[in-house]
DNA sequence: ACTTAGTTGCAAGTCATTTGCATCTGTGTT
DNA sequence: AACACAGATGCAAATGACTTGCAACTAAGT
């Protein structure tokens, strides 16, 4: 079951340097993160948390959700991602990348943009508009996936 | 004051294409949208039907705006945009461009990617994922803006 | 073990958006 | 110009994602 996990990330340290509590809120939602491949709603984590813990850990509120994920995208640990549903998604912020979004069946798939396009895109707007500082961008692209055709 | 507007649109024809009766709260939405630079949100639309009506005409309710926004987002004369902001915004579907979005004072500037851009993105999509149709996609950016700075 | 600042659970609250339903109105027809 | 009716609107209540106040709890330094 390990097979799924393709970032290895210490959850310990991670939430130490920034200065949090390791508690087992943190540290359940971080691995769920980090088990994941797609982007992850309140929702889905809250699910996630039920089902691992089978009666032997104790149950973590909604509330608990919501407030770990907006500190965490705080902190910079998530980052939060609109995908045009009806909640908000987060992922790891660890690498840059964009996301593919099925019009029909919702699936939801990753999208590394290249680096010399990102630079373009930079330059551009530097040179067109009155915004000095570009922090970030999203860009999110919106088809039919190959099943749905 | 006519200047402010930018989009010669005829409204009744538009709203006739697509099937709709043509009412005082359809034409008067629409109005707004073709005299704003800036995406608007359902409140702004709101607050702007209730200045326009001082007295002489009848006020248009809530619901009706929402369910307006989304009727014309279906039939795309509107499209719909988010701006990590808490409400959704939306736009004209005329020419297709994107926002820089100012992460203190939450002002919006309107950027034209250029064509060279939008082709080489859908190159590389095409390549790289299981997408096969691409219909849209959505690329604002976040940064600061010269004001704030 | 003691202390306490930071966390959590619970329940109630908020706020954008949606919906059910009765009434009304634009539009094609007579 | 009045008629009929599908579609549009107003109103109020409902929904659903998310937030918050507060009391009880707990990680982590001493």
């Amino acid at each position: 079951m390990d097979e799924i996990c393709h970032k290895k990330i210490d959850i310990g340290s991670i939430l130490k340097e920034k200065g949090y509590k390791v508690t087992e809120a943190r540290v359940s939602i971080l691995e769920i993160f980090s088990e994941s491949k797609l982007p992850l709603n309140a929702e889905d984590i809250y699910k996630r948390l039920l089902k691992n813990k089978k009666g032997n850990l104790k149950n973590i509120n909604e509330a608990t959700v919501y407030r770990t994920l907006s500190s965490f995208e705080k902190s910079e640990i998530l980052k939060k991602i609109d995908l045009r549903k009806d909640s908000v998604y987060f992922e790891l912020n660890n690498d840059h990348h964009h996301h593919l979004v099925c019009l029909k069946c919702g699936e939801i798939e990753d999208f590394k943009e290249n680096k010399d396009m990102e630079k373009l895109l930079e330059k551009i707007v530097e040179r067109s508009t009155k915004f000095k500082t570009i922090k970030e961008h999203s860009l999110e692209l919106f088809g039919v996936c190959k099943e749905c055709k």
